[in-house]
DNA sequence: CTTTAGAATGGAACATCATTCCAGATGTGT
DNA sequence: ACACATCTGGAATGATGTTCCATTCTAAAG
């Protein structure tokens, strides 16, 4: 080489996992659409072609960050107790670490039958046996409420996304206000139930779904 | 100006509803990948400029292609009759439309509480009445039924993209392959239901789901 | 009829992104 | 000392969404 090439070396060794840390702390800090390649690099003192030497694509660099999210709650710590607590406390962990990052909430409706999305699967549908639900209908009936489960962190992180900033009090006046201006005639049902969108708690919301779920699963056995 | 400017003038004006129709033509044809302001120009035999006259930006206009979609499915033909199966017919109508669009589904996990999903809203939650489900009841339970709706539609725009191409039999074979190379002690349920995973339906295991949220809603009056 | 302001158009230019490519540097086994 | 695979950093590359601007058309006003 021509010029004097500074020849320095990471002490570190850049390994797949410190890049999947690195995501997911950009992920939490700054959210979505703050993830690029440029400050990975920045983050991580490197080129883009380090980082792809471990990973495969962005693609892949976002599954492996949701699935390290997911894989903390999904390990359940034993399996006794009441089925369906077991369930409602799986469901309410993954509830907790959407909300705690919403980015994952986007990502695992993006992904369809990868890894953090099966670990919820089975946690959820290995408790089924013990809420009385018969082997035929385990199915369908895991689906449900992985479904479930997934519908609402899609939502979380959209609203996450389009709330980044705004404190949540005045974004529910944003889109309650945009209720009210439709017609009446054409939504009743929304207008009806605008008052009660700015003292609704989601946490609670996603809990009487769940357990709305759950009773006409154990209703169906 | 110097130079023979061709000075022709399309005959046909730049509508933004002609915008969303192209739009949604190359949704359907070639799908959500294909979306691009560079094919709508070609398509529309126009520049960027143009478009961006009528459309405030490429979100806006996945926005009003996914409510021309939902809007002909939630325009109710009339109110009578059971709402247990209105309900059901309505959900139905929006799975068979995001079954035939599969970005549709994709876009509504992505904008929260707008248009397309207020649609939804209206048709599912205006019938709970009917279902003997109490006022202060209906707004949780609703917002259940659409977030299942909303789970079901991400997976399977998920779905879609992924099986592009391949027909569905190969493409639910590599994922039963992939479940059996988990771990069957740290997964077993989701060995036990990889058999039934070849020859599920889709739209049945949907309305298995529904029947699962209606019946826990019925019961909860 | 002429003038004029705004609506509408088409395409070039721009900034940004994911990804690829490559010239090296580093370590390991022989 | 040598060769080889692993690993690194940064410079291209190609594609995308968006902005900018010089025009052209339309319709109302003078």
């Amino acid at each position: 080489m021509s010029d004097a090439r500074n020849g320095e070396r990471r002490t570190d060794a850049l390994t797949r996992g410190r890049i999947v840390a690195a995501a997911i702390a950009i992920l939490d800090a700054e959210g979505e659409r703050a993830l690029t390649f440029r400050a990975l690099t920045a983050r991580l003192s490197t080129g883009a072609g380090a980082i792809y030497w471990h990973v495969a694509s962005k693609d892949d660099l976002l599954a492996a960050a949701a699935d390290d999210v997911i894989a903390r709650v999904t390990t359940e710590p034993s399996g006794e107790g009441d089925a369906r607590a077991a369930i409602r406390a799986v469901s309410l962990g993954v509830f907790d670490a959407i909300d705690a990052h919403p980015w994952v909430g986007a990502q695992l409706t993006r992904e369809p039958w990868q890894s953090a999305m099966v670990r919820i699967f089975e946690s959820i549908g290995g408790r089924l046996t013990g809420l009385g639900v018969p082997p035929a209908a385990q199915f369908d009936c895991a689906a449900t409420l992985v479904n479930y489960v997934l519908g609402v962190a899609g939502q979380n992180a959209a609203n996450a996304r389009l709330a980044a900033g705004a404190d949540r009090a005045a974004f529910l006046a944003t889109i309650a206000d945009r209720w009210t201006q439709l017609d009446p005639t054409r939504f009743p049902f929304v207008h009806r139930v605008t008052a009660q969108l700015s003292d609704h708690d989601d946490r609670q919301q996603f809990l009487a779904g769940l357990d709305l779920i759950l009773t006409g699963a154990a209703a169906s056995s």
